[in-house]
Parts: C-alpha cells; sequence; structure tokens
DNA sequence: TCTTAGATTGTAATATTTATAAATAGTGTA
DNA sequence: TACACTATTTATAAATATTACAATCTAAGA
C-alpha cells in the first residue's frame, strides 16, 4: 500500500517534470511509512545515517517542491518548526497542547464557511485551515494528580 | 468606547497582580486603537517615538503577558512574524494569499467539530483555530488582467 | 518616603529558514 | 553507451524572529 502511494508521488514528480534524486525518493518514502508529522529535522536526522552529506537545505527545498506539486501539506504552528503532512485523505488535525502530539481527525469539509467567508468579505475563496486543541488522554490523567 | 476597552484592560491587568507600566498602557492602547492585527514589531516602530529607549523584548514580554492574561490573541502563520489580535468578540479571519490582508469574519463558534473531535480522539478539547484562505477582491482583480 | 519584587533595557544567544555559488548528477538524445 | 545540458545538491553564510540574561530601574503597597 504505501509502495503504491510512492509510486503515485514518483510519477507525479514524473509528470511535472521534477528530477528524481536519491534523496527526494528517500524524503518521500520517509513521509510515507513514518505516518507523522515529521519537521524537516526530523528528516533530515532520520535520514542523516543513509545520505550522510545531504544538506539540510536539501531537505527544505524539496519540502516545498513536494508541497507545490501538492504532494504535502506544510502545517505552521506558532511555537517551533513547521511540520509536514503527506497527503493523502483531506482531514484535519487535533493537538495536545501539553505533549504536542497530532492526531489525525476526518470531518467534512466546511464549505458552507467558506461559502459564506466568500459572500461577506468579496474574497475569492480558495481554501481554509483549522485545528482543534486539547489535552490528550495521557496529559488529561497526568494533571489530574 | 475604545476608552472603556482600555480601562477593563487596565483592570483586568491589576486583578492579576500585573503591575501598569507606560509601556504596557501603550501597546495596550495601540492594540485597541489600531483595529488591526499588527506584529511586534510594528507596535515597536509605532511606539518608537513616544518610547525612543523601548526595547524590543519589552513588546514581545508584554504580549506574552497579555495573552496569558487572556488579553489578546497570537495569530501565528507560517511565513514571517505572529500578529496580535486584542481580543474583544469571538471571530475568524480571512486572510489574503496575495497581498497579507487579514479581514475579521464573525461566524457561529464550531462547536459541533470540537465535541466530535473529543468523542473521536480522547481529547480534551479547549479551542479550536480556523482561517479562511483566499484572494481579496482587489488582487483578484489584478490576477484577471 | 521606603522597600522590594517585578519590569525594562541592551545585548547576546538561539533557532528556523533562505540565499548563494560551486560542484555534482539525472535525463533526454544521438 | 556516451554526451550535453540543466536541475539539483552541497556547504556555508545570511536573514529573521524570538528568547535569555544580567544589570538597572520603577510601580505600588506599607
Ligand atoms: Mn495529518
Ligand atoms: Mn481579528
Ligand atoms: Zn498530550
Ligand atoms: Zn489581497
Amino acid at each position: 500500500m504505501s509502495e503504491v502511494q510512492l509510486k503515485e508521488a514518483l510519477d507525479s514528480l514524473k509528470d511535472t517534470g521534477v528530477r528524481i534524486t536519491p534523496q527526494r525518493h528517500a524524503i518521500l518514502e520517509y513521509l510515507i511509512n513514518s505516518m507523522s508529522h515529521p519537521t524537516a529535522d526530523d528528516i533530515y536526522k532520520a535520514l542523516e545515517s543513509k545520505f550522510p552529506n545531504m544538506s539540510v537545505a536539501t531537505v527544505y527545498n524539496n519540502l516545498r517542491v513536494f508541497r507545490e506539486v501538492g504532494l504535502v501539506k506544510e502545517l505552521t504552528y506558532g511555537d517551533s518548526s513547521a511540520r509536514f503532512d503527506f497527503v493523502t485523505t483531506n482531514h484535519y488535525h487535533v493537538i495536545c497542547q501539553t505533549c504536542g502530539k497530532i492526531v489525525d481527525f476526518d470531518y467534512p469539509a466546511l464549505d458552507e464557511v467558506e461559502h459564506f467567508a466568500a459572500q461577506v468579505t468579496g474574497f475569492n475563496v480558495s481554501h481554509h485551515r483549522m485545528e482543534i486543541y486539547g489535552d490528550c488522554s495521557e496529559c488529561a490523567k497526568k494533571e489530574s494528580h
């Protein structure tokens, strides 16, 4: 299953005229298999044994390329560094304010809100972002002690 | 009207045991009167004629204090610096992807989404954030040329 | 007025991300 | 397969935003 995703991703790069390098292959593979929301530095560290000479700029450059092609979404929060999510199905995120855990969360897209915003503001609306914040069950348990 | 908001804000600081300094007074006043979503540096620059010796650290420190007390909300986007919004009524934001303009936007809070997320993930949900992205009418017009 | 804990200031440090230029390598073509 | 062309990588420096720190100052209660 993840092999299929990787193959489709590589094909979509090829279709856009983006060269497939070993670094790109490895970053995509890591994003697909990790099933998480890693930072650029997470990816850099995870691949440094395989690519001891890879530059961190390469990770950033390729994540931008992947974002532009539509393969990954960039999740930006206030605090620290951006996180990257391999695009599969549309979903939202629930984030623990205590430990930082990010949980995927399926919910129908809020089309009404977009339409309403377009009408009220005159914007040409393209998309929205939403995140839900709280404490995960582990952290909530610890706090109650 | 803004005098009332300023007075209430100062009272709420006093109630929390936060000292009222000229710098804090000025930052709050600016946030309330600007009716916009300034960055820390916007505030710093706007007040430098009045406080030639004020440190940018003071602006950051106080914005954090105000956030902790609940007087301001910090809006963090990917690209540049954080923006700050004096808390009045609950509202969302519509953001122009081209020029960066931020427009306030009233919409009933998405309580259902929060409840659903809590049930599905087991989180103790506290709040959510949502922004709508698109192009404002001016930018959309320019692009069509 | 005096005292003192908290606030401000000036500066250095940290961290993330981007820019740059030289070296390298992927891919289409012959 | 070998070549040529150009995209990509690498290494490093730079830009930017934010925080840490220590010395100085001051708001506010006694
Ligand atoms: Mn996700
Ligand atoms: Mn606002
Ligand atoms: Zn947690
Ligand atoms: Zn615009």
